[in-house]
DNA sequence: TTGGCAATCTGTAACGTTTCAGTATATCTA
DNA sequence: TAGATATACTGAAACGTTACAGATTGCCAA
């Protein structure tokens, strides 16, 4: 039965994924030793240490993911939480993109759990927290008073929000100045002789729009200028939406001069209603846009743009959540992006 | 001990997630009784079998993944592998959209594995096989002899292709019919009285590169039209690239009347670079491009487009590797998207 | 010499699940 | 009535890992 013993051992080592008992059998040692040893712990001694390390690195030893989850609870996941009903939702894949970058020297992998907008959004972070499926988690679309910023806080989940809350709780998030943008966005335009201004606002409810709405209002007074209400439209609007209320905004006695807009597939909508209009971009009007590819300008030249970074987004949001896991304090894991200046390409 | 072992028990079914164990005590059965009741195991009395499910449905037990995981080897996880450095990836939320849709009510959870231009494609697919990380797994950019098709299939990894192979090995895969746009493409540009056509192809070595390009070539003979060579450039390039050659190819005397593109960003390039050159499209040069998302006819009326659906892919092909994890015939996952008529905006 | 202590190493149990090889009971068959 | 058989259930083991509670050895102080 030794021989059977061996045998197993044998085989076990030979074709199959090695594990620690593979290291034992091929060590000499036990598998507690091997399992110490390969993190470094001091009561293993040095030499042993690094002869361990060495089989291991030699025959690929990977620590399979089912066996430390079940032992430990640790799952080396972090859950993305996406919307899968967005209009605008060219974004998304930046942000993956910026994350992958992050844990892809981590032994973290990045889940995408999906929500529809016809769900609660808590019920996605429910059930990541009930069932335990991830060490950390991503979220967007953040609210002033945000449920699942909340819920997460509660339990002692680790998570980053993309865009800020306003609940009094510290958190680490990451968010593109909005405020900025809508006030440097104005300044342009009145620097251009703008007077007039609409403002085409992210999706209601989302902190960012306040912050865009703010910015926008404080330059309008710091620079003498007036807005012409445009909030039956938001960017998650259908694109024929805002072109239909852009073009019915136009035709109106007392027009806008000019526009800010928070999101570039929106603006290729601001641009044809006002076209639908029998205007023209740089002469009666101009837009300055958010725009995350840099595309806007083969639109129209006459376009002004800010660039936000969403890869650098994803990137941000990432380390903040492993930052968090890790140990280190939350609130030292915000960061806050601020606007390009105001990119024109004309002649 | 009895005490601490009901206390334990009791402690276990309070407050923590519910387990096998749980059910067990709550039941008054064995955990290997309860295992099987969930599963509908014939060897379970009916009534057994409708209490356990009712009780497991009450205080909604979910069967812990990695116990799972542990012992039978299944991961419940599709990895959906990208790679991260392509100029177009627009697509990609729509893609993880559409394979969303399909996994959200089956135990799957999607993973995101990435890998970047530099790494060999293999890589990716190497580490999912030897750590066993995925039941199945999607991968693009899909070429004629595709090493990572070949390295799945001998080892007998369910996956699914975006785009088809042409190895004579026989795997499921969603494509959507190239040949067919490109042919059409070229049909409409005839019929709008273009005779010398150019193409911006796919990538070189993908296999749809191959597809369109015979359609593009097939097509052009059937309507007596010729080509003006444009092979410097495809659609991986930059925009700047795309806008400069075509820019040089436009102030060509022998200059193309008629374009077709196979992606819509690279068509915005097109459009600038026709436009560089003094050109105005509609009048002297027609493009008919590819686009994923219904904006282009908002950049310029004058553009004709096919719509190719990325969330409808992502779906396909979720279905065809849940499709063969679940035991069907390769053969009769495959799926190809017919492309939708050239639309017209103008007028 | 003896006891203590530090330095290394090891076996066992447990995480939650499924599979294997049963066991107990009731129900037939001869 | 004895034995076979079907039905309904069960405990133990295993997947790979880590934590806990030792075990062994050598060395030093008393």
């Amino acid at each position: 039965m030794d021989e059977r013993q061996t045998d197993k051992e044998d085989d076990t080592a030979s074709r199959q994924r090695p594990t620690l008992k593979t290291l034992a059998f091929m060590t000499g040692l036990g598998v507690t030793t091997v399992s110490r040893a390969l993190k470094d712990a001091p009561e293993i001694g040095a030499e042993t240490r690094r002869r361990v390390q060495l089989v291991a690195r030699q025959i690929g030893y990977r620590p399979n993911r089912a066996g430390v989850r079940l032992r430990t609870g640790k799952t080396n996941v972090i859950s993305l939480v996406l919307n899968t009903e967005q209009e605008i939702m060219s974004f998304v894949s930046d942000i993956i993109y910026g994350v992958s970058e992050v844990i892809a020297d981590t032994p973290y992998h990045l889940i995408v759990t999906p929500y529809s907008r016809a769900q609660d959004p808590l019920e996605p972070i429910r059930y990541l927290a009930e069932t335990g499926s991830a060490d950390g988690v991503i979220i967007s679309r953040t609210q002033p008073n945000d449920p699942r910023a909340r819920y997460m806080l509660e339990r002692g989940i680790p998570f980053a929000t993309h865009g800020r809350t306003e609940m009094g709780l510290v958190h680490p998030y990451h968010d593109f100045d909005n405020y900025a943008f809508a006030t440097e966005a104005v300044r342009r335009l009145a620097g251009m002789g703008r007077k007039r201004l609409a403002l085409l606002t992210p999706p209601v409810g989302l902190t960012y729009h306040g912050h865009t709405v703010n910015g926008f209002a404080d330059a309008l007074s710091e620079v003498g200028a007036s807005e012409v209400p445009f909030n039956t439209v938001s960017i998650d609007h259908s694109i024929e939406q805002i072109r239909m209320r852009t073009a019915q905004l136009m035709r109106r006695d007392v027009r806008p001069d000019g526009f800010v807009s928070s999101a570039a597939a929106a603006t290729l909508a601001i641009v044809a209603g006002i076209e639908d209009a029998g205007l023209k971009l740089g002469r009666d009007v101009d837009v300055v846009s958010k725009q995350s590819s840099e595309l806007l300008h083969l639109f129209r030249r006459e376009l002004l743009v800010v660039n936000e970074n969403f890869r650098l987004a994803g990137s941000e949001l990432a380390r903040a959540v492993l930052g968090w896991i890790g140990g280190k304090e939350p609130g030292s894991l915000q960061s806050l992006s601020k606007p390009s200046e105001v990119l024109s390409y004309r002649g």
